[in-house]
DNA sequence: TCTTTGATGAGAATCATTCCCATGAAGGTC
DNA sequence: GACCTTCATGGGAATGATTCTCATCAAAGA
């Protein structure tokens, strides 16, 4: 017997809430969106289930200023994110550019298995009004 | 009569740990190498001065894998940083394109106050051997 | 030496996140 | 549908980094 996993009532409604979130938010947010809607799940399970998501890569994750972890539905590939830090309404872009110089940098450095992590934030154009 | 940060045993101590130190090294790691060192200087002290030195722009932070946040001293100027994620060992980069590019894009979507976050991580030539 | 005032430190407080474990419910099987 | 196995859940405790509090200390100037 093939383990799956389970389509619980609650992993239905974590998901439901990242379908309608525009750009990033924290486990607290989601959970505080879930009790205020009436749907009770617990914080652990919030949690849980953002992970399962995250090793899933159905979701993608990153720190705020705070330390905080933030969460959110992305398109799959290779990306980054242009972020508000107010409203934390997110744009994903790309930059071949940035994957370029960082290979190259590391590797004139004899670094090897490169990664990086590159988030840009700034107030959007309604928050900056 | 003006302002001064007083130059006390504790702050030259906190400094002196950061002027040995290599690679990046979390607060709680500065610490323990004072008190194994048999410098008396509290934990907060440690937290206190190197906020200190984070404002004042002598030390740069970064937050690690699991969030803790990460001090060394660095040069001045705007800059990046090659980690050694196996030994620590850095090197400070620069990427005047990554710069031009993350300023674009922002104002492209119509961000403004822009600022960003890129850090990159590799194996050294050392550690991969 | 004396005075002023920022600095210190020990522990409490905070806050996100994870752990624990008894209970609940998917999903397969008959 | 009843049953069983096993993963999922939740609520509260635990963890761990960081910050706060406040009584006491010690720079640095007068």
């Amino acid at each position: 017997m093939v383990e799956t996993a389970r389509n619980t009532r609650q992993r239905r409604a974590v998901g439901a809430i990242l379908d309608d979130l525009d750009g990033f938010a924290s486990a607290q947010e989601i959970h505080d969106i879930l009790v205020r809607r009436g749907d009770k799940v617990g914080l652990s399970t919030v949690y849980r289930n953002l992970q399962y998501l995250v090793d899933a890569a159905e979701v993608d994750s990153l720190r705020g200023d705070d330390g905080e972890v933030l969460y959110r539905r992305c398109s799959a590939g290779h990306h980054h994110h242009l972020v508000c830090r107010d409203c934390g309404r997110t744009v994903e872009v790309e930059g071949p550019a940035v994957e370029k110089w960082a290979d190259r940098v590391a590797a004139e450095h004899g670094f090897s298995d490169v990664a990086h992590t590159l988030e840009v934030f700034g107030t959007c154009s309604e928050c900056g009004a």
